[in-house]
DNA sequence: AATGTTTGCACAATCGATTGAGCAAGGTGC
DNA sequence: GCACCTTGCTCAATCGATTGTGCAAACATT
């Protein structure tokens, strides 16, 4: 059965059953009623396959055929729940579509994002995703030229359709929401201090847009320095607080759950005061709840980002445009 | 350039090099000088392929190739820092040596991680890593007949070999911590309570055993109903605890981030007494640091632990042994 | 000039599965 | 008994790249 350590082919499975390598490959893939395979030799040939423990080979099978039914997704990291959330799911549903997918973390590397689309390309996926990507048009175009569908996701392109969070609704909710805790636990009025990310980054862009209007709402100017997007790790956040020293009640906006842990670090080594401060999070953590101060994170709705994205896979002629996904907004 | 829709091959590089696809394809693929192309033919070609948008077709390539450089790797979920960090560093790791990574999430679900194993290794993976499966056995079975090394990490198996943290040693020391700490700050001297995972799996049995040689060695003795190990959801874990109002100090040994979920919310929702509990959790987040009670969490190597994997890869008769990858105790 | 060597490439088989076309055997209708 | 249909398969081309073999031209050697 496994005496040698070579592959059973259907080159193989045709001898022992005394058939036709057409034949057996058309058993195996299903399409022996179409093509008039009697139902005894079926069953033998399937049989015969499970005994000698054939498993096809995806690369001859995909090689010959039109459709490979590969959807590829670039993702930027597995450090955060969404990331983390958005693969598992797109997994998921791909599955349950019939779809084989596969997912590459791309490390924010601009480089490395091009690179692993480019593979991508070459192992035949049908649609690619980028998800998070710093620059999704370059492999929108990379796409387009392989006659391969590009979709994006969380960050908008110019030359895909996208499907992103509606982030300026969604951070206009939180800053309100933490200037409202502000005043009512701390009876202070603002404005709060932004901290994380980059304001190159569209989705930044517009949550910053957001804060800005959520305060505008209330009549509440916000300084520049208050205005601290300077990237997307811990450390950055906690290097833009750490000679903070608030004098009475604070509240900052945290751009992110990787930011949010250098503001949380920063807010546990402060001498004194820290009863007197409240943020809030763009994006959710289970444990997001038990910090102190916190007062309400943004879930992103990964499940309706995925299903109006799987709604556009397939689709020929789409309009490049983008699809603004509602936030939930959780009170703590 | 982009006319058509259709990908280029080498045969239309060929036609307008005006050479052989054997030519155009030894150029493409680096071996033009073992076969004797002249450079300035290869100048050529490669500049057409640059202008063509050319890309290989990994499955044609790989049909034809002995090596495939795939390596495949089946992770349960992507919902805590330790997965998704074995994910994203097995990825930059087999980069860096030039194979290609596919990382595929299996849920939990015995089924899937076979299916999921089945087809990476249709898709002609050299290596396919079970990480957290919970049948590793199966698969490792699975793949010898198809002449495929297979490899265990983070649970051990069998029949094939596996690299693991040393879950008895780190558990044995958070254990020890939380006692130690209980006494220090709570002046109580335990036993300990023992919340999540399933005694089925192999890493929470080594846990359990170092949890209860850490008792021993102060001459506690641990009552069974101290032992919830109830799965692996935060649902689990709160459900064990709902009921339960300490009477004075309490110690806890979570046995995930997951079930620290539920058991942090149990604590957050006590009425009284919470200063009077501590906890350690076995895996790490970086919130948990700031969570109140917490006193420490067990950090697995994940960097070693892969490190040692990938000096298994591509080794022909291993003997199937256990590599246990010692942890690193966080105390806060 | 005859022979040997090197250079530079092309030819054709091959990997394993898929699929349109074709064909022999058996059955049906008149 | 002949024409026609159905059944149940087989044949051979094909997908795109790789690779062992072969061969003509250029060059070198004696």
């Amino acid at each position: 059965m496994d005496k040698d350590k070579k592959k059973k082919t259907i080159y193989d499975l045709a001898v022992l059953a005394e058939a036709s390598p057409s034949a057996v490959s058309s058993v195996l893939n299903g399409t022996w009623e179409k093509r008039r395979i009697s139902k005894k030799l079926a069953e033998k040939v399937m049989k015969i396959a499970e005994n000698q423990g054939y498993n096809l080979n995806a690369q001859a099978s995909l090689l010959r055929r039109d459709k490979s039914n590969i959807v590829g997704m670039i993702v930027p990291k597995y450090d955060n729940r969404y990331f983390g959330e958005i693969a598992e799911q797109f997994e998921a549903m791909a599955r349950s579509k019939g779809m084989f997918p596969v997912v590459t973390c791309t490390q924010r590397d601009p480089e490395l994002e091009f690179e692993a689309a480019k593979e991508l390309v070459g192992y035949q996926v049908e649609c690619l995703i980028s998800t998070g990507a710093t620059d999704p048009d370059r492999i929108a175009a990379f796409c387009k030229a392989a006659g391969v569908q590009a979709l994006n996701l969380d960050l908008p392109g110019k030359d895909a359709p996208s499907v992103i969070s509606d982030n300026y609704a969604g951070a206009r909710d939180l800053t309100s929401l933490i200037l409202r805790r502000c005043r009512s636990d701390l009876g202070w009025e603002g404005p709060l201090r932004f901290i994380g990310g980059r304001l190159s980054d569209h989705n930044t862009a517009a949550r910053l847009d957001g804060f800005m209007d959520a305060h505008k709402e209330l009549g509440l100017k916000v300084p520049n320095e208050n205005i601290q997007a300077s990237g997307y790790s811990a450390k950055a956040a906690w290097d833009s607080l750490k000679d903070f020293r608030p004098f009475g009640p604070t509240g900052i906006f945290v751009n992110s759950t990787i930011s949010l842990e250098g503001v949380v670090r920063w807010h546990s080594q402060l001498s004194e005061g820290t009863e007197n401060i409240r943020f809030g999070c763009f994006d959710r953590d289970p444990f997001g709840k038990f910090l102190p101060g916190n007062v309400g994170m943004v879930e992103q709705d990964v499940l309706q980002m995925l299903e109006v994205l799987f709604e556009l896979i397939g689709q020929p002629n789409l309009e490049n445009k983008v699809t603004l996904i509602p936030c939930n907004l959780e009170e703590f």
